[in-house]
RNA sequence: GGGCCGGUAGAUCAGCUGGUAGAUCGUUUGCUUCGCAAGCAAAAGGCCCCGGGUUCAAAUCCCGGCCGGUCCA
């Protein structure tokens, strides 16, 4: 036995050896005796470009029908893509591996998986390497993780690393792949928290995938170590593989780059919108180039200038280099766009959102430097077909008219920008400062700046990591959220309010007596949650009443927050049954509102938080554009409908993956609830929701649905606050209410307010401009007047006026202009008109106000008596 | 969720060391022209986003709100 732990059985059996690279140093397996080298590239080529590795070409779905057959064949279960968008997850955007589909709850062991062992072909998207997409051929952000995992559990084994290799050999060798390319090189993983020893699987020079042992959990105590993290061993092992389909097919069909391989139509379609055709020897050249180590941008286009010359071609060739990897980008960006949109992101500013609109403007501008913009619902639409049977065709028109407003967007973008830059180039030259601040407030990126520049002649620097600049400013603004934790060691408190969501009165028994709490073991108070805020109400102990404030819950223990201390034993609860009601219908109206907003908006509509209350409930939806006030009609209309169609509300518990496969992801709207099973509210046919909060029994109770405004809080989330039954009533009264004062005021009826405001709107506007021209006219009369109005001072003579405060400035101003000295007097304050001829005592306090100086609260008999002109 | 920027004529913006709002385009009219493009001349068009504060005085300064943009997590 080997202290290996990859030293596996099979591999033995197979005939495979442990090796070191010597070149790289890495540990490998290989079944060919002769091989020195671990078979990645770049310490071995790509040889899979030259030498057909498969005896089959499989394209895109024959080779993923391929992988899930070949382990449906073998006891696994196969299981639906998840969206590559995480609702499920806090922690994570994207779906970024297949085993993203089963964090946190099965890797966990809380909840088991929806079938073990499981065969998955999950759409991924990696924005890690959007840099390289459009750069060295072979880097994707779109991708389809294939996959087979089984959970094994202490009391239920189902596999591990022999079979796991065993299978990977064997999928490999039925695509005709001859053992002696195959190595199998060892490299721990570790992420997510978790940890465990793994293979690379190598082909011919290209991983096509891995198969990682995950058995380890991160643990500072513990004595593993892996990639120099501790760990200490979980319960649970999973196996966890991944491989890359678009990889597979690459091998299969040995195309020159990964995007002929999977992209192959698309490519040559778009080339035709632009007249383009593939130039002379562009396989040899395509096959070289994606060979060449990713290195900076310079170094590729100095080994691609080394192949033109080799392989005798025009330099042009560069030219045409340059327009296919921005193809390949398209193609790529293309389809992690429809996925992400097709999944439930909306463009945006925060969240996932952020990430659609990033990915989409990279598109964005790609097609409008192949000039290909006028192509893109042709792109779209072409790329959507062919992934239809991956996709909700229900979306199609949602995506197309998501990007095109993402679009317009982009481009208003772009104008704005232009005018800025021009200023700033205008102005000065421009420092990193300014490109941080363009960048940071307007969005504008550095290098469009500095191409713009450069036509006006002006050089502006970007450094290499002007990124790691910008972020490296933001670190200070971020403060890590806290997360406060209080330990427990009590045992569960019966949730009374589960088991009959009407009661409203109950009988229990004071467990526990705290600082300002109680612990009951039973209770019917409704711990705030899922959104709904906690109940109200009193504990009756011995004839005496206790105010209950608050009401937590904390893991299953439910504390009761109250005023004044009662003691253990027994205790009657009341709760506050009109707040409680008002609560229960809101929430019941919530689930209605979301579902009549997917109806009217469309099904990207998801729920990005939702807060009730007694009076006005909230909630926050995915939306791109702002919503209309006839869609905000249109919405309540649809809400009353499945008010008054009295549908009954029903709340179960079912198993997890039962409750998934009947509803989907959508279940998780108001949050991820942990636990094997969930509680299901359904409202009748119209909506499901994993909820944990109280409903009325039947929509007819909600009574009627009040929309009271929309605000678009964050860029793609709307929020839209409502109330329902009284509560709708009660706003109806107070918008009666503001009518009736305000019908009041003008003496009019309610219909015809909207036009006697406007009469006097229109005429106020009039009488201002009146009162504007008559001031004019008025204080040039004021003007003649004053000049001639003098009186003494020492040495001379001041022309002196009384006049309003609104017009001392205009008068002041012509008196100015007349090179007229004057004193004007006007309620406490006087300003004198000083050409430079009078002098003021030095005593006197004024402010200069450019035409006239400000003197405040002077007697004027006094200063007149002291000014004088000066000699 | 946090940071930054902005909201002024129909549009794009200037003014923002407080003193009573301006440019360009567009619109209307007149001149020129067979007509159009264009040119010249003139005019109309502003709760300077809303509310509060400071001040004799706020588009301008301060606070709050609403709306929009943008970056980051």
């Amino acid at each position: 036995m080997s202290d290996d732990p990859l030293d596996v059985d099979i591999l033995h059996e197979k005939g495979f050896v442990k090796k070191k690279c010597v070149k790289c140093g890495s540990v490998f397996w290989t079944a060919d005796p002769k091989r020195e080298t671990c078979g990645e590239f770049p310490c071995d080529p790509y040889i899979f470009l030259d030498e057909k590795l498969m005896n089959v070409e499989l394209d895109f779905y024959e080779m993923k029908k391929r992988f899930v057959d070949f382990f449906k064949e073998r006891n696994h279960g196969e299981v639906e893509r998840y969206p590559v968008v995480a609702k499920w997850r806090k922690d994570v955007f994207l779906v970024n591996a297949s085993i993203y589909d089963f964090q946190p709850h099965v890797t966990s062991g809380e909840v088991p998986p929806p079938s073990n062992p499981l065969v998955v072909a999950q759409p991924c998207i990696r924005l890690v390497d959007i840099d390289d997409v459009g750069r060295t051929g072979r880097h994707l952000t779109s991708f389809i993780m294939m996959a087979h995992h089984a959970f094994n559990y202490p009391d239920k084994y189902v596999y591990w690393k022999n079979e796991t290799v065993n299978y990977a050999i064997t999928f490999l060798e039925s695509l005709g792949i001859e053992r002696k390319y195959i190595t199998l090189k060892e490299n721990p993983w570790t992420g997510g928290g978790n940890g465990g020893y793994a293979f690379e699987v190598i082909v011919g020079g290209i991983e096509l995938a891995t198969l990682v042992f995950m058995e380890f959990i991160e643990d500072p105590d513990g004595n593993i170590v892996l990639n120099g993290i501790r760990f200490r061993r979980m319960d649970i092992k999973v196996v966890d593989t991944g491989y890359g389909l678009e990889r597979f097919v690459w091998v299969s069909k040995g195309s020159p780059s990964i995007f002929d391989a999977v992209y192959g139509d698309f490519i040559k379609r778009i080339m035709r919108f632009s007249n383009m055709n593939f130039p002379e020897k562009y396989e040899d050249f395509m096959k070289r180039f994606v060979s060449i180590e990713n290195k900076s941008e310079n170094f590729l286009i100095e080994k691609a200038n080394k192949i033109i010359n080799d392989l005798n071609l025009d330099s042009s060739y560069i030219e045409f280099l340059n327009y296919i990897r921005k193809i390949d980008m398209i193609v790529d960006h293309v389809r992690t766009a429809i996925f992400m949109l097709n999944d439930g992101a909306v463009p945006s500013n925060v969240k996932s959102g952020y990430l659609a609109r990033l990915i989409l403007r990279r598109l964005f501008r790609v097609l409008e430097e192949t000039g290909l913009s006028k192509n893109m619902k042709n792109i779209f639409e072409m790329e959507m077909e062919f992934f239809r049977p991956m996709l909700d065709e229900e979306m199609f028109p949602v995506i197309m008219d998501m990007v095109n407003v993402e679009y317009e967007r982009y481009r208003e973008n772009i104008q704005k920008s232009m005018n800025i830059i021009e200023k700033y180039i205008q102005k000065k030259n421009i420092d990193l400062n300014t490109l941080i601040y363009l960048y940071d407030s307007y969005g504008i990126l550095p290098e469009f700046v500095a191409e713009r520049a450069k036509e006006k002649g002006i050089t502006v620097n970007v450094p290499e990591n002007f990124r790691s600049i910008v972020a490296s400013r933001h670190e200070k603004a971020l403060e890590k959220e806290k997360e406060e934790q209080i330990k427990v060691d009590l045992p569960p408190t019966r949730p009374l309010y589960y088991e009959d969501q009407d009661m409203n009165e109950f009988d229990a028994e004071i467990i526990y007596v705290g600082e300002d709490f109680v612990i009951l073991d039973r209770t019917a108070f409704y711990p705030e949650g899922g959104g709904q805020p906690a109940d109200h109400g009193y504990i009756i102990q011995n004839g005496k009443e206790y105010y209950v404030k608050d009401v937590q819950k904390v893991k299953n223990v439910i504390y009761h927050y109250v005023e004044g201390k009662p003691e253990t034993g027994k205790v009657h609860g009341i709760i506050d049954w009109d707040r409680r009601s008002r609560l229960m219908r809101n929430h019941t109206a919530t689930h209605i509102l979301l579902h009549s907003c997917r109806k009217v908006l469309g099904k990207h509509v998801w729920q990005a938080g939702a807060q009730k209350d007694v009076l006005y409930s909230r909630l926050d939806i995915t939306h791109y554009k702002k919503i209309t006030d006839e869609e905000l009609k249109n919405i309540e209309k649809e809400a009353l409908k499945i008010i008054t169609d009295c549908v009954p509300v029903k709340a179960e518990w079912l198993d997890r993956n039962e409750a998934e496969k009947l509803y989907g992801f959508r279940l998780y709207e108001g949050g991820i609830p942990p636990g094997e099973k969930i509680r299901v509210v359904k409202v009748g046919d119209y909506d499901a929701e994993g909820c944990g909060g109280t409903h009325v029994k039947n929509t007819g109770e909600i009574g009627f649905l009040k929309i009271i405004k929309e605000e678009k809080i964050q860029d793609g989330v709307s929020r839209i606050i409502f109330t329902s039954w009284m509560g709708g009533l009660e706003e109806i009264h107070r918008m009666e209410n503001i009518l009736r004062e305000s019908s009041a005021i003008l003496k009019v009826e309610n219909e015809k307010l909207p036009k006697t405001i406007q009469r006097f709107f229109e005429e106020w506007k009039e009488l201002n401009k009146y009162k504007e021209r008559m001031q004019e006219k008025l204080s040039r009369l004021l003007v003649e007047e004053i000049k001639n109005k003098k009186m003494d001072i020492k040495n001379g003579k001041i022309s002196y006026g009384e006049v309003e405060k609104d017009m001392l400035f205009i008068i002041a101003k012509y008196l100015k202009e007349m090179n007229v000295d004057a004193l004007l007097k006007s309620d406490n304050i006087i300003g004198i008109v000083d050409s430079g001829k009078i002098r003021i005592p030095e005593d006197v306090k004024y402010k200069d106000a450019g035409v006239i100086k400000i003197i405040e609260n002077m007697d004027i008999k006094d200063l007149l008596s002291r000014l004088e002109v000066k000699e």
